[in-house]
DNA sequence: GATTAAAATTGTAATCATTACAAATGTGTA
DNA sequence: TACACATTTGTAATGATTACAATTTTAATC
């Protein structure tokens, strides 16, 4: 599915700006932020505005075409990969790694908890990665 | 426990400050904001200053005598309680809710995920509470 | 193709939680 | 008491995010 497809099937109509911010979600599973989001793409799109890139992805949380993770208290991360999984965090390099979905099952499939209505899971650990673990010794 | 004793226990020096906020946090399993505790003590501690709520919160993060939630992109919440527990965000009101931890608790003790150090581990919910939920229909 | 209303994008100026920093105060010890 | 150090305080930044009004684009209709 490439990312048209993907804007059309969760009901948001396709711009210049929107697919190309649906791209880079999709064929970058770096979890960015929003700023990285603009960096990234400001090169190919010169008028690009950042308050589109906010927008933008506001509008694929809202439609749930995306993931916001507050992972982090320093700014928002944004995942492409809306499918149940789990994310470590890295408290020195600041890099957010997909983790396969470690709890139980059927949990996760329940829409109510103690009563309250359930409408996302959240699972992640903080700690320090391999490579910055690696690179101290 | 009380404050002072939890204090010690994470080799933070008592204070004034540093109790009041710790029997705050103790006292009310609210998940308190920074701002919220301060709104709290301040009438207590006329001289108390926003920016040592901040701090004294950050150290006990550090000292590991309580949890930094980052759950709601707005601001962040904090937990006096420490031990594995999940919580659940409304969406609606803001609270935040306490309830037994539901991911696997063989994972839960390992402190390696594919190579990565792991320090903290979170879990919770998102959505509209019970409470939010009834006083609509 | 021209017209036009609605939708999307843009740039700038706020907002506001959090932090930096330097001054003031408190604490413990010789 | 005097001194060094830790803690607290107030004010001024910082910086991610949002509000908002102006501009541009889109798509439907004539």
């Amino acid at each position: 599915m490439n990312a048209v497809e993907r804007l059309v099937k969760y009901g948001i109509k396709p711009s210049v700006q929107r697919i190309a911010i649906m791209d880079y979600l999709m064929t970058h599973r770096t979890h960015p932020t929003a700023d990285e989001v603009y960096l990234a793409l400001c090169d190919s799109i010169p008028t690009l505005s950042k308050t589109t890139v906010y927008n933008t992805l506001k509008l694929f949380v809202d439609q749930q075409a995306a993931l916001m993770l507050t992972i982090n208290d320093k700014n928002v991360h944004f995942d492409g990969d809306t499918s149940l999984h789990s994310h470590f965090f890295c408290r020195r390099c600041g890099r957010v790694y997909d983790l396969p979905y470690s709890g139980k099952k059927r949990e996760a499939k329940e829409l109510q908890i103690e009563g309250h209505a359930v409408e996302e899971i959240h699972h992640y650990y903080k700690g320090i990665c391999k490579e910055c673990s690696e690179k101290e010794s």
